[in-house]
DNA sequence: GCGCTGACGCGAT
DNA sequence: CATCGCGCCAGCG
């Protein structure tokens, strides 16, 4: 694979303020890979460097990307508590999505 | 080379 | 909401 695409994608994901969470598709878009989100897992699935706050990387539904229950699933819920996201049901509880077309074009 | 499998995403139903 | 279909693409038989 392309390492050069690789090491954009980990800058992407490094990027990623904690407390705050980004969807694969973001990264890869983030990274200059717009349509990329699966090399995005990819990346982070082979990535060993501890320090990559890969957790707070969801699918762009605001779900967690691995089967509930597993030990990962789990792993990455605790990362994320501990950095203060609100999770529920496995869907994280980010920013409040603008329910009204006012509050999206005039804020709150 | 061929088909299958995903830490994916989005629009349609 | 939940599902499906399709696009995407790197690995691995």
């Amino acid at each position: 694979m392309d390492a050069d695409a690789r090491q954009r994608i980990l800058a992407a994901v490094r990027a990623v303020p904690a407390g705050e969470v980004a969807a694969y598709g973001e990264i890869a878009r983030r990274a200059g890979l717009p349509g990329r989100a699966r090399l995005a897992a990819r990346v982070l699935a082979d990535n060993d460097d501890p320090a990559l706050p890969w957790h707070r990387v969801l699918r762009s539904d605001g779900r967690i990307a691995f089967p509930a229950g597993s030990a990962q699933y789990h792993e990455q819920c605790e990362r994320l508590r501990t950095e203060g996201v609100r999770i529920e049901e496995g869907r994280v509880k980010a920013t409040r999505p603008a329910t009204s077309l006012d509050e999206q074009i005039w804020g709150p």
